[in-house]
DNA sequence: GTCCATTAAT
């Protein structure tokens, strides 16, 4: 492929001795000064196209010069070529300049202007032009439109979108499947499900392109949902998409298969993400590295460090992404002496960390309370790699002071930091405060935290777990009646847990599920068998579940089961012997759920790895990776 | 000259 273009590129650049025979004066006859001009124009095009795919700005400044040094005049073949040119290598400003420059202006160079202004992230500039050229009476083709659609995309823009759709319909592009796959996947990022669903089951035709926009779709509406309980609905629906995708005989690419690796991290779905490896394999894209560091993601997600470090080993290429997922799924998994020594080993390897890489590594020493080689590694950062700290970082650190029960120097960092504190971090200090018995510092916490007005109910619950256990009972209801101001219902606290490819959900004290009888027997033994061991449940708990029919009084028992119990008593129900649980759940885990499943770990002999809305509790025999710190409620 | 465009975080 190369050797074409540099062909064509030192071709043109020897013309510049024939240029300069060209003047009108020359002698040549009319006939031959055209065919000259004609050879010219269509070196000039060649040459341009050819620096673009040689990614050479350089050669194609120098092909401008000339092109302006001798007069030649943007006939669209150069003009277009030249505006696409600068689009690709980032100066929309030449690209407008070259656009306005062309003398007669067609339908490509007006496309390759708007979709310019979308690579260069001008989205509303390209509508403008859009509109335009519309009124230049230049009627759009499909490469037009679907680069409006695009457009329309990037600013979330829906109405214009839609006209732009109605357009293309009166143009008598109705069954155009690019066009289609623009509108579909329009309504996808603006959040409507519904209306990408309808059209999706409208098309008479897809292609892999319609099936990742579904699937990127959804797995986006995972990242926008406001809770976790409906982040999971639309990964269980990005899942099932994938699945009709293989019975269609369409064969997945490098994109649809590391989106759906994803989604399965993040639904702990293992078996799921066992047979994708496996089709990874099978079709080549393991030596894809956006692939292979999302399968890394997706062994640690699920709980499993030693198969995403195997994964990571026998990758083929590794970026400075896939060092910081490995990094940042040994802090996870409670192994900081590993994280460590990765990174050690990634700079070695001549990768540059980045801001996301040192939040893995001021993690794992925060877990181990590390100090010093914490405050180390936030100078290195500075120093060596001149990485401004973030939020984040400040976060690491606090919850390390937090945890080691230091809470003064906690607060210190909070004080002293650029940034204004925001929720994360008084809900920091306030669950370190109430760990510690440090009242009134998290009272004046409290304090902070709610003139954020904090938009989720987690939050408050965890506000009200405090003001309830020091019997605060103005602060209780100045708590609620804040919630209520806010609008903020119950918690929907509902777990998951997958089984081959099946995924089971639970609710709170929920009765639906055909096994009920089965799992609450055992969970009530497990509980007596537990509280013989010393488990010992905290009374004063504010209640989470959500408030429907299957509330009402609980006739097996008496102790109130959250979700995540159902889900392993499940689990144990119907997994081999030894067979780790995997469960996910939609909000954080309470205290009394925490020493519980400690205890059932033990009680069992299994390895529970459960991931709430903050992170990941991985509990062996009595002990949970998260170093007994990982609970806020 | 066009549609989807994937991977890391307390």
């Amino acid at each position: 492929m190369a050797s074409l273009p540099s062909v064509a590129l030192s071709g043109t650049l020897k013309l510049e001795p024939e240029l300069k025979k060209l003047p009108a004066s020359s002698v040549a006859t009319e006939k031959t000064r055209d065919w000259f001009y004609l050879m010219i124009y269509d070196m000039i095009g060649i040459a341009l196209n050819a620096c673009s795919s040689l990614n050479s700005i350089k050669l194609g400044r120098q092909l401008h010069a000339y092109i302006i040094k001798y007069e030649i005049d943007y006939d669209p073949s150069i003009g277009n070529a030249l505006c696409s040119l600068y689009s690709k290598f980032g100066s929309l400003d030449s690209a407008v300049n070259v656009f306005q420059g062309i003398g007669e202006k067609n339908v490509i160079s007006w496309t390759a202007l708007i979709s310019a202004c979308g690579e260069n992230g001008e989205a509303a500039l390209g509508l403008r032009f859009f509109i335009a050229m519309l009124f230049e009476d230049i009627e759009p083709n499909e490469f037009t439109l679907t680069s409006v659609l695009s457009l329309c995309c990037v600013m979330l823009a829906l109405g214009a979108g839609r006209q732009v759709h109605s357009l293309s319909i009166k143009l008598g592009y109705q069954s155009n499947l690019r066009i289609k796959n623009s509108v579909m996947y329009l309504y996808l990022k603006c959040g409507c499900m519904n209306e990408a669903q309808n059209l999706f089951n409208k098309m008479k035709s897809t292609n892999l392109v319609t099936w990742n926009a579904m699937i990127a779709g959804h797995a986006q509406a995972m990242d926008l949902a406001n809770d976790d309980f409906s982040a999971y609905q639309s990964g269980t629906e990005a899942l099932s998409i994938f699945l009709k995708l293989n019975r269609t005989g369409l064969k997945p690419d490098h994109f649809t298969l590391s989106s759906i690796l994803t989604v399965c991290s993040r639904l702990s779905a293992l078996e799921q993400g066992e047979q994708l490896h496996a089709q990874t394999i099978k079709s080549g894209f393991l030596s894809d590295v956006v692939a292979g560091t999302a399968l890394v993601n997706m062994y640690s997600k699920c709980g499993s460090i030693q198969r995403a470090s195997k994964a990571f080993v026998e990758m083929s290429t590794r970026t400075m992404i896939s060092w910081t997922t490995m990094i940042t799924s040994f802090a996870q998994h409670g192994q900081h002496q590993q994280a460590l020594q990765l990174f050690e080993d990634m700079r070695l390897a001549g990768f540059k960390p980045n801001q996301i890489t040192f939040v893995g590594v001021l993690a794992a020493c925060g877990h181990v309370g590390m100090v010093d080689e914490a405050l180390g590694y936030f100078e290195m950062m500075q120093k060596e790699y001149r990485i401004k700290p973030v939020m984040d970082h400040y976060g690491c650190l606090i919850a390390m002071f937090v945890r080691l029960g230091r809470l003064e120097e906690a607060f210190d960092i909070i004080k002293k930091m650029d940034f204004n504190p925001g929720e994360f971090m008084w809900s920091l200090l306030i669950a370190g405060c109430r760990f510690h018995g440090k009242q009134e510092l998290g009272f004046y916490a409290a304090e902070q935290l709610l003139k954020l007005k904090p938009k989720d109910t987690e939050t408050y619950v965890m506000l009200l777990n405090m003001y309830i256990s020091a019997e605060r009972w103005q602060d209780v209801s100045k708590v609620r009646k804040l919630m209520k101001e806010e609008k903020l219902g119950k918690l929907k606290d509902w777990s998951w847990i997958s089984i081959k490819d099946k995924v089971h959900s639970f609710k709170t004290n929920g009765r639906l599920h055909p096994h009920n009888a089965e799992m609450y027997n055992l969970l009530e033994e497990l509980l007596e068998k537990a509280k013989g061991l010393g488990y010992q449940p905290l009374q004063r708990m504010e209640v989470i579940h959500d408030d429907e029919e299957e509330e009402e009084n609980n006739p097996i028992s008496s102790a109130e089961y959250h979700s995540e119990r159902l889900a392993i008593a499940f689990g144990v129900l119907n997994t081999q012997k030894d067979a780790p649980i995997r469960v996910i759940k939609s909000v954080i885990m309470c205290k009394n759920c925490h020493d519980f499943i400690k205890v059932i770990s033990k009680l069992c002999s299994r390895e529970i790895i459960i991931r709430d809305s903050r992170r990941l509790h991985r509990f062996v025999d009595g002990h949970c990776s998260c170093a007994e710190f990982g609970v806020l409620l």
